[in-house]
DNA sequence: CGCGTTGTATATAGATACAACGCGGTGCTCTATT
């Protein structure tokens, strides 16, 4: 046994290690910059936690939620590993300082790209021994960066101020063009990457056609009653969400329930729990439910509104079936479903107005503060704000010849473009029923299809009709026991990360 | 990209025509107020 064992054994109570995690965690601990792709529940935290604790100096590990942070915290905390914080709005004032002065102190620290900009935590870590900087869900620098979190893109930069530490990215999907994007916003140089297949042949594929959204809330409402549950039921807005999960509790006696960004923070975790422990057994969400959730004996998950790129839709179906047990994904549609997304696109862009309002105010005061007030005070979006703002940066760090509104104009008509081509290409692998629908999905991915699954597509027949996977059949979920709750729990702890 | 709701004008006391508008997801953070 080397070293390694005995500090995994020591530290997190694991008598050997998964697939290729020793490889990736010596990359990392012989200082080269690595990139990971491989599916949720393969151990991906232990990649940077491990080598974290062995190596001299403080780990910086960037995190999209708060929730995922507090729960890395608490669980290295429960193995005894005390010398670990989190930095984030969580933190009081005061707590926030006595971070910050005894950062040397620690081995981890969870923090997000928001906090990560801030002048005082980036002066701090220039003067630090940031042994690692590592990126936990690191497709959201392509999938959130551009638009949404442009603190997300600044990443690199802040690597930079700390004196480009080893970087490690970590994600469970990203096809080529996000993991070059991921490369190139982390200035990572010749890294090691390793990408495990995202093929999922548990999960047999179909797309539904129907008429109208009538239709298709009567197929919902068949195919959650025939498939075994527990499940998840994919919509574009809040309200669906909470109009069909009332559908779903009326006509049939399982527990459903809404989940979205509009609900309380208390709310959702309510309800991820009980989800967790199959007290809810369909769960209607936005795509606000997803990241983060491990939960292994997911039966089914339904798209009654498709997402706007393949990536988005692998992600989402790839939470059916984790236990590795036949599960379903079903995507339900109708002819005038495309409508939704370009909407969606179009909204997520600032206007032209916009952009020469903020653009006017950037110019005669940009300090944030204020440009934040007097735009909300106009009834502008918040994102739009600090898009055209972090566009405004770019601008001046270019020295672009052209004006700032132009430029960012030029961005925004780039960006709705590569976006339109992505939802096309959704929009082609739902309508296109000559070729095999897995095989498609993975030539996004740049994998090419080996072994056909046994239950593929509805291109390539799924010979078990919907009616024959049912097992449990109305009767409903069995209840489980204390027993049994508590050990689901505590699987859950030890598989978790 | 389209749909349903609300607002306005017209012309006449209830109804119609048509324009304008809102609808819509993902989360961090800081600040002021209770």
């Amino acid at each position: 046994m080397g070293t390694l064992d005995n500090r995994l054994y020591e530290w997190f109570g694991y008598s050997s290690f998964k697939h290729n995690q020793r490889e990736i965690i010596e990359s990392v601990l012989s200082g080269e910059d690595v990139f990971l792709m491989t599916a949720t529940g393969s151990g991906k935290s232990l990649c940077y936690q491990l080598p974290a604790l062995l190596k001299q100096g403080t780990a910086i590990i960037v995190s999209p939620l708060l929730a995922l942070m507090e729960n890395q915290v608490q669980e290295l905390k429960q193995l005894g590993i005390k010398n670990v914080a989190s930095y984030n709005s969580f933190l009081s004032l005061k707590e926030k300082k006595s971070v910050l002065n005894r950062l040397p102190e620690y081995k981890l620290i969870y923090i997000s790209p928001e906090s990560l900009q801030q002048k005082d935590v980036l002066d701090k870590l220039s003067r630090l021994n940031v042994s690692l900087l590592a990126v936990d869900e690191a497709h959201c620098i392509s999938q959130w960066g551009h638009e949404f979190r442009t603190d997300y893109l600044k990443i690199g930069e802040a690597r930079n101020k700390m004196g480009s530490p080893p970087c490690l990215a970590l994600t469970a999907t990203a096809a080529p063009e996000v993991r070059k994007d991921i490369l190139d916003k982390l200035n990572m140089k010749d890294p090691v990457i390793k990408c495990d297949t995202v093929d999922r042949t548990n999960i047999s594929i179909r797309t539904i056609k129907k008429e109208t959204e009538e239709e298709k809330r009567i197929e919902l409402i068949d195919c959650v009653r025939k498939l075994p549950k527990p499940g998840m039921v994919y919509v574009g807005s809040r309200k669906k969400a909470e109009e069909l999960a009332e559908a779903i509790k009326n006509e049939m006696p399982f527990a459903a329930s809404a989940y979205h960004g509009g609900m309380t923070k208390e709310d959702r975790h309510l309800i991820q729990q009980q989800f967790l422990l199959d007290e809810v057994q369909i769960i209607c969400c936005t795509n606000a439910f997803g990241m983060g959730i491990n939960k292994p004996n997911i039966r089914f998950v339904i798209h009654f509104d498709y997402p706007k790129d393949i990536e988005s839709y692998v992600q989402e179906m790839g939470r059916a079936g984790r236990d590795g047990q036949r599960s379903t994904s079903i995507l339900l549609y109708t002819e005038i479903d495309h409508v939704f997304p370009r909407k969606m696109i179009e909204w997520e862009f600032p206007t032209e107005e916009e952009v020469q309002y903020i653009c006017e105010v950037l110019r005669t005061d940009d300090s944030h503060d204020v440009t934040r007030k007097r735009v909300e005070s106009y009834g502008f979006e918040d994102v739009h704000a600090r898009f055209i703002s972090h566009y405004w940066e770019e601008w001046r760090n270019k020295e672009d010849a052209r004006s700032q509104e132009e430029f960012i104009n030029m961005v925004i008509k780039r960006r709705k473009g590569w976006k339109f081509n992505k939802l096309i290409q959704m929009e082609e692998w739902i309508s296109n029923n000559n070729k095999c629908r897995r095989e498609t999905l993975l030539e996004t991915f740049g994998e090419t299809l080996q072994s056909p699954a046994k239950q593929c597509c509805d291109v390539c027949g799924i010979t078990e009709p919907l009616e024959d996977v049912d097992e449990a059949g109305d009767a409903g979920f069995p209840m489980m026991s204390w027993q049994d709750r508590l050990y689901a729990l505590l699987q859950q702890q030890t598989h978790k990360g």
